[in-house]
DNA sequence: TATGAATGAGCATTCATTCAT
DNA sequence: TATGAATGAATGCTCATTCAT
């Protein structure tokens, strides 16, 4: 799903043994962090998880927040990516505000269905020390560039007010959806519901409409 | 602004020197909890802050659990007050929608300007054990039923579109509050700003109006 | 009961009200130590047994091994005073036999039906530091010395055989009777019983008599 | 001497590295416990003695607790098994009542030369929390059976006195018998001694017998 | 005479980490 | 490549003790 290009990139393609254990690891430590935190995940949880013993761990991994650093790396690298490669598929014409409902799509699918990536990448973030979060960060800034692109698009393209707070909107709705994670329950409500309702939101907010726009 | 005096409720007048420490040990646990986490939070962390040592909190607090418990417990329960406060000072005439603007602004407010414990309430959900929610739940449950009302309301008078999802709104915009906790700095945008820029986006979405309703 | 003659001795009339809480301070902690052993024995404990608050011990005690060391000394002291008076109060004629048989009584009597403050002390020899056991060493010396005397005039009165190690079966007899204290259970056995059974064992065994003796 | 081979006995034939880690580190426990008793025994000490490091305790045993309950069942289950091996070895035509003077002697020397885990076991009776008995119980439960089948037997063949008071008489010997932990010294009377002294009194009590049966 | 408040020392326990194999 | 065994550094918590009142 992802399209992954560059060498040191977080592949999803498993090849051989030792990779695929490294794989499971990463994997278990998501889980176990977007559950209990960063202070909250232990070696032993990871590894009952990932059905290794903890020192194995250390064969993999420089240490805890080694393995914690590249977590959060690869959810950010990923919801980044995801979004890019959602967009590049979208046809030539799709309008500013369509490309915002998409992203809207992307973050929502991506981080309440796809990753546990995403969503302990997006849990944890202000429990993690600063020192781990500089690759993360910069992957972070770049999604934050896309988004307020495809805002300022928008803008420019008249589909979106002129007189909004561009940067608060924005964190204002990132936000609406990364705490989904703590409420939105896949047994009571479709994830294609949650989108839905949340472009609404996001397009009209919840006031009356005199008049339908489009 | 929450003066409560009944019963068991959280005081905020501060009497005895004993009342004093214990408020000055639940405060310290607020700010370190939102910080670290649940299981970030170290005894010793809130000792230094509260200035006290250490086994000082066994004397005001059963165990670590219990002060965390009372921590997200006072932080629900000033949220509910406070907003019920607000509400119950509007004038009869105000409007539902006003009342919802007002919600919102008490919501950020309180969640980013009073209350540490708020903040810690709402960064911690999910990492605390389930044990230690009992009381808070129950806060929780009462201050979304208050919201619940609140676009009920606005649903009936026809300030609100009828065809949105109430329920999946409600915890969207709850959550671009929550959130905000984890990127709004002072520094930089007056909390006037932020409340009015959340007002605008709860109200009218991003989304061109072709007619401003009302 | 105890005869209590000199100065310093541990009074059981209780006087003054100060008085009263030293003694009831006292009693309690010969209670816990009895069931909890030397370690074991928590201030808190004692202090909620003699109804006070875990302080107000330092006003009657210069410290937990004050309190100890008298606990354990009363009970010593307690234990031989009650032996000498009891013999004391034998007519002149009784024989040596006899006396010990009393000194049995005197001892199971006392340490398992008046007094805490022998079994506490009994049970917890071997786990007192040796600096706490000055006092009651000594008082447990006059003790044994009270019992060998006992012994050898029973030897020398020929109501004992020649030929057995009084120093052992003597120490074997007491300790026979200290055990008592470890599974004696009144609901199952009279004390009347266990006197008169420990009697029949120290004075003939368990083993067949030919002929029996007087 | 006990052999123990089959299920889950207690094995003192130490095989890997690792088994001979967990033995060292009872021993310790049962010889701290024999002499501080059971609140008294800290694990820093059991460490000093089994030449670890405190938390390496922990490979091995769940808690504190368990690492006790397992002393005391070790040594509840050696004393009946030793008393079991040196009956068995008896000849046929042992009578009842040298069947029990070689219980005597079975008892003082397991518990007095032996086995550390013996005395910790006897000593720490009744400090012990009751739930960590269960186990410990069951085995005295048989021993004391096996000392009740050996006295009734010799009251059968007429070895014993008819109007002793069996249960009661078997308490305080075995009583007599277990507080020796707290007064024998090796290096003022051989054990060899102590347990002719101790058959003595058992057999014939310690007065004068006019004619010496059989 | 007694207690509420607080502390320092110590203890059981956990956990990331190491290392020989 | 992986694990069994072990450890050092915390961390929560207990408890004797102090002290102002």
């Amino acid at each position: 799903m992802t399209t992954v290009s560059a060498g040191s990139a977080p592949s999803e393609e498993t090849n051989s043994k030792s990779e695929r254990t490294r794989e499971r690891i990463l994997h278990a430590a998501a889980q176990v962090l977007s559950k209990k935190g960063y202070a909250g995940m232990r070696l032993g949880d990871v590894a009952v998880v990932a059905e290794v013993q903890a020192p194995a761990i250390y064969y993999y991994f420089e240490s805890r927040d080694d393995l914690v650093e590249e977590v959060v790396w690869v959810g950010a690298y990923r919801v980044r990516t995801n979004l890019e490669s959602m967009l590049a598929k979208l046809p030539a014409e799709t309008t500013a505000m369509q490309r915002i409902m998409c992203a809207v799509e992307s973050h929502l699918w991506f981080g309440l269905h796809i990753s546990h990536y995403a969503t302990a990448a997006i849990r944890i973030v202000g429990q993690v020390p600063e020192q781990l979060r500089t690759r993360s960060l910069a992957e972070e800034a770049r999604y934050q560039q896309i988004w307020h692109e495809l805002l300022k698009a928008a803008q420019g393209s008249g589909e979106l007010r002129a007189d909004i707070d561009l940067r608060t909107t924005q964190m204002l709705i990132l936000g609406a959806m990364n705490w989904a994670s703590e409420w939105w329950d896949p047994q009571q409500q479709s994830l294609e519901n949650l989108v839905s309702a949340t472009q609404e939101l996001v397009r009209y907010g919840m006031g009356l409409r005199v008049e339908r726009p489009r």
